[in-house]
DNA sequence: GTATATTGTACAGATCTGTTCGAATTGAGG
DNA sequence: CCTCAATTCGAACAGATCTGTACAATATAC
């Protein structure tokens, strides 16, 4: 078994991959942990330690190459492949995520929306046609789901959740503003921004006491 | 001054309090560590150790007493007061965020929304009127702005930001999948969905390929 | 061939998490 | 009312994890 890789570069490993698009769209051939490290304000041991975990990309007294690197990270990432994902719940978020045009160019394809609104269902939506939830457990069981997202209201988040668990979905990206109960071994991440803005007004609380203005 | 606190600490109060509000909801007036570390999938010792950073909020033999610390947790993360929020970029997703209910019941109120699109600008979506983005300087001026939420395009979100700083704002809720450059003291956090499905596809990398966790 | 740059890793230090235990409170039973 | 077992907190300690420093190894440039 592969060492276990600690969360926190697991984070850290898509925004290396980033920068490293961008410096490739500028054309840059070779970079060093020193000069990514800046970009990202990340110190340059910590991308040499996070990288070391997977190989050796570098080349010593160079850098690393960036079109190589950022190869190996898509393969380590698992990018190097397309990702089926559904959105479940097409209300104002839902139109938005369906719109989102950043997901395909990373392999993301999102294969189809659904909702229990019958008002909205039918409807097309920058050309996904959008089906009702009760359509959930043939769909599955017709097409590969790697990743469900969430964008339902939160008191539906745990029962639509529920419902795609017993049809084989075991990731979510999930935009509910409530912690999902999930059994080991189904994987979700929250975009939850009443907690990000709860998190940033503990610091904001801090200076605004310190006369600003 | 007061000793600093984790960030991984203040991450978990926010879901601390949210806890305590559906207990108290529930009518529970005590709650051990134990109960409400089984109920997050949190240690009953990360709770106590947490809180710990603040005061002593419990009582030996019964646990804490659900009302009053959520009124400690409200004071500690600034939620005792109300927060003066901005939009800026009404597009679909900016819609679905005016749209939004769950902000203002935690004290963020949206005092305006801002696009450059001449389009939207005029426009009243849910009860807002979108103005123009060349109107942020006078409204800065004569409105507090404590957070702006940043809904517009990659390419346009480092603009904004700057743009904004130099009006005063030092804070930042950010939907846009870059990571904005910003001087000390201003605080940025991104919802990135991009970066958050890539982390997901790295541990769906393994399980996809047999036994994972 | 030598000076310079940069990696990968070993080690050290810092930070975070989990364990243990004394002290305090409760509630039951006499 | 008093005692005693059962709880539970908060803090001290220990262990684990994460980050930063230092340096040997090695590639490059001229």
């Amino acid at each position: 078994m592969a060492v276990d890789i600690p969360d926190v570069v697991v984070r850290r490993l898509p925004t290396y991959l980033r920068a490293l698009r961008q410096l490739a769209d500028d054309n840059v051939d070779f970079v060093s942990s020193h000069q990514l490290g800046e970009r990202l304000h990340v110190t340059p041991a910590q991308i040499r330690k996070d990288l070391s975990y997977f190989g050796r990309f570098g080349k010593q007294g160079r850098g690393y190459n960036v079109q190589l690197l950022i190869t190996d990270l898509d393969q380590i990432l698992g990018l190097d492949r397309e990702w089926e994902t559904i959105l479940v719940g097409v209300g104002r978020l839902g139109r938005a995520i369906i719109g989102y045009p950043g997901f395909s160019p990373e392999g993301f394809n999102l294969s189809a929306a659904f909702d229990s609104d019958s008002e909205v269902v039918g409807q097309e939506i920058s050309g996904t046609i959008v089906r009702h939830t009760s359509d959930i457990p043939l769909f599955t069981l017709n097409n590969r789901v790697d990743i469900a997202i969430l964008a339902v209201p939160a008191r539906a988040a745990q029962l639509v959740a529920d419902d795609l668990i017993r049809n084989g979905v075991h990731s979510f990206l999930s935009y509910a503003p409530i912690p999902l109960e999930v059994p080991r071994g189904v994987y979700v991440r929250s975009l939850d921004p009443i907690l990000a803005m709860e998190e940033m007004t503990f610091y904001l609380r801090d200076s605004e006491r310190g006369g600003w203005r």
